[in-house]
DNA sequence: CTTATTCTTGAATGATTATTCAAGTATTGC
DNA sequence: GCAATACTTGAATAATCATTCAAGAATAAG
């Protein structure tokens, strides 16, 4: 007893994350997200409560996306090893290869937002720490399969991984080149299988 | 035979940098900027041309400032690696230590503006290379030292380096952490100073 | 069909924005 | 004192913003 929506939400939410990573939240207009998703305002704030609550729910549509394309990669390679060195190729590539420097949407919106809404900090921390915690699983594995020394730590690894990926996100905005992150992933591996 | 300006220029970039630096440029509002220099918009913009002209005006600043940081490094320390490591853990130190996470001011404005400000693009790109320059010039000295392998590429190095700043300036924006920080630079000198 | 429920529409609202400009004020040279 | 010049002031402007809401349209139950 009802009229059903006429739209799809996950591909509403889709066409407004890209608008949201082309531009950034402040510079996203409502009007723009009403054209991008064909959505009218009503049905947007109806739907999503308001703009912050639509980006929310992108955030969340991005943190799953980039889940399911590491256990993607982790179900195709053999050695947890190649499975990073695959990771960091793959952010590379993406940031030489695509014409638009949109970088990561995570990572831009920590810059933008984190010190101005303290809700949306909280859900970037909370991204940031799983992400760590899936880092921290695959260098343990590396290191059962004897590519990295048992000795070493895992997370302390781990965080110096996270941070060479959130500074390959940070050259995709500026200037991407081929050399240069090459010598970013060869130095991580130096690093990483270091004695 | 005219009427001196009451404020003085240097200052008023400098207080203007502040605000920028702690909101943004997208956040930051003409009226913020009058509060925060005193001046009115009136004189801001006989000054400075527009919001974006105060703003370049105050990455000019930025850079100066820190490239001056970097060269009272330089001259207190002896070796060039020295150098490199006091450097990582300065910006270390001031993630930690102070209350206000915000970051750099390059990085933050090149994720906020490189897609959508070309002019601002360029002079964050010249900034990041004269970055990528002092760096290696360091990297150089350290191989004549004898500390960095010669036959390394010190360009190369360089990148690797420069991504790891990048990251630092990344997680000062979301809880940063002394365990985090001091395993990053662990990993960084790992990978510079091996065979 | 009738009614209740929900979705869609798009114009209206009120706040905030960057920028301009005319009027007022101070300083300098004569 | 008298201009000429440049700085200061703050109200006005016009655009853009997120958000609301009343009216119309579709669906389902009875």
């Amino acid at each position: 007893m009802s009229r059903a929506p006429e739209y799809n939400r996950d591909e509403v939410i889709h066409k407004a994350m890209q608008v949201f990573w082309a531009r950034g939240y402040g510079r996203t207009s409502v009007t723009d997200l009403v054209a991008a998703t064909g959505l009218k305002p009503g049905s947007l704030y109806a739907a999503f409560g308001n703009k912050q609550g639509l980006f929310v729910a992108v955030l969340r549509h991005y943190g799953k996306r980039f889940k399911s394309r590491v256990q993607r990669l982790t179900d195709t390679e053999r050695s947890a090893l190649g499975v990073i060195r695959t990771l960091l190729i793959t952010i590379a590539d993406e940031a030489l290869h695509t014409g638009h420097q949109r970088g990561c949407l995570a990572v831009n919106s920590l810059l933008e937002l984190a010190s101005h809404e303290p809700d949306i900090a909280r859900h970037l921390e909370a991204h940031n720490e799983e992400m760590l915690q899936v880092i921290t699983q695959l260098v343990e594995r590396a290191q059962a399969d004897g590519d990295i020394r048992p000795e070493r730590n895992a997370r302390a690894l781990s965080a110096f991984l996270l941070n060479n990926i959130w500074g390959m996100q940070v050259m995709c905005k500026s200037r991407p080149n081929r050399a240069a992150m090459a010598a970013i992933i060869d130095g991580i591996l130096v690093s990483l299988t270091a004695a």
